[in-house]
DNA sequence: GTCTATAATTTGATAGAC
DNA sequence: GTCTATCAAATTATAGAC
C-alpha cells in the first residue's frame, strides 16, 4: 500500500464520515491530496472500489483496536466497555461518526457491495457483544441486548455530533453500563 | 399548500430518509412527479428551501403523533411507550429511518440552517423525554437517559434498515424498557 | 403553475502521453 | 504513478414564454 493510496483512503474515509459517500467527489479528494482526479481513478477504477476498500480497512481496524483493548479485560463487563471505548475513541479523536454508521444510513443508496460489507460489519459487532455477554445473561436475550449496545453506540455517535456536544457520548453510555439500584 | 407541493415533500422526505439528503435531486423529484426541474423551484428556490420546509414538516406531524398516542397514556412509562411507538411507526409503515436521523448524520454536509433544524428536533425530542421521566428518576440522570433513549431509537432504525431485520428495531426498544429481575 | 431553454458547475469515468 | 485532455451525464439554478 503506498503513501498516496493511504492517504486517499484517510481523505475519503474523513469526508464520508463527516457527510456522506454521496457528499465526496474524486476531485475533491485529488484536491485534497494535490493530485488530479484521473489519479485517483489510477488507485480504485470506481468509487464503489474506494468505498469497498475503505470499509475493509476499517473493519480490521475496528476490530484489531477492540481486541487489543479486551485484552486486558478481566470480566465480561470489562470486555464490553473496551468495545465501548474503541468506539468512543473513534468519536473522540476525529469528532466524527462510525464510517459503518454513516454508510449503514445510507444503505439504500449505495452499490451493493458496499452495502454487504456494512451490514457483514455490523453482524460482526453484534456477534462479538453477545460473546461478551456469555456470563451476564441467558442466551435468549443475549442477542436483543448485543444489538441494543451496537444501536445505542452508533445512536450516540450520531446525536452527539448533531448536537455539536461530544461529551453527551460518555453521558449515553454510562447510562448503558448504570447498575438498578439496589 | 398544493397538493404539487405535498407530493414534493412527500418524494423529498422519502429519498432523503432512505439515501441521504445528497443523493436527491430536484430533476429525480420532478420526474417522480411527472413535472420539469424548473417547476420544482418554484416550489423551493434553493434545495436547501426544501430541506428546510421537509424538517419543518417532519418535526410538526412526529410531535403530533407523539402527543396523539401519549394522551390515552395513564403513567410516566406509558407516555415513554407511546414515544417509541411513534418512531416504531415511522420505521414499520415505511421501512425508512428518521429524516432527522439520516440528516443528522450527514450535518457537516448540510446548509447550517437545515443542519440548525436537525439540531432543534433531536433537543425537542430529549426535553420531551426527560419530561416523561419525572416520576422514574431523580433529576439529575434524567437528560442523559433521555439522551440514550432517543440515541438508541435511531441507532435501532438505522441497524434494523441496513440489516434489512426490521423486527430487530422491536427487539433493542423491548430490551430498553426490561426490567431489572428482582 | 408549468413549461422550454439554457447556463455554470460538478461528477464519475476513460484514453493515452510522460 | 501522475499527468493532460476529454467526455457524457448530472446537478443546481435562472430567465422568460404560456
Amino acid at each position: 500500500m503506498s503513501a498516496t493510496n493511504e492517504r486517499l483512503l484517510d481523505a475519503a474515509e474523513n469526508g464520508i464520515r463527516l457527510s456522506g459517500y454521496h457528499a465526496v467527489s474524486f476531485r475533491d479528494l485529488a484536491d485534497e491530496l494535490g493530485i488530479k482526479s484521473s489519479s485517483v481513478h489510477y488507485y480504485y477504477r470506481q468509487k464503489e472500489d474506494l468505498g469497498v476498500a475503505l470499509v475493509d480497512r476499517y473493519s480490521k481496524r475496528f476490530f484489531a483496536d477492540v481486541e487489543k483493548r479486551a485484552e486486558t479485560a478481566g470480566t465480561d463487563e470489562e470486555r464490553l466497555r473496551a468495545f465501548c471505548q474503541t468506539y468512543r475513541n473513534a468519536l473522540t479523536g476525529s469528532d466524527r461518526i462510525c464510517l459503518c454508521g454513516m454508510l449503514g444510513a445510507e444503505t439504500c443508496g449505495l452499490p451493493k457491495a458496499l452495502a454487504d460489507r456494512v451490514e457483514a460489519f455490523f453482524n460482526a459487532n453484534i456477534a462479538w457483544i453477545s460473546d461478551a455477554l456469555n456470563a451476564d445473561m441467558p442466551a435468549d436475550k443475549r442477542a436483543a441486548r448485543a444489538a441494543q449496545i451496537l444501536a445505542t453506540l452508533q445512536g450516540a455517535m450520531m446525536v452527539a455530533t448533531s448536537l455539536k456536544k461530544h461529551r453527551l457520548f460518555d453521558d449515553i453510555v454510562g447510562a448503558l453500563f448504570e447498575k438498578p439500584k439496589s
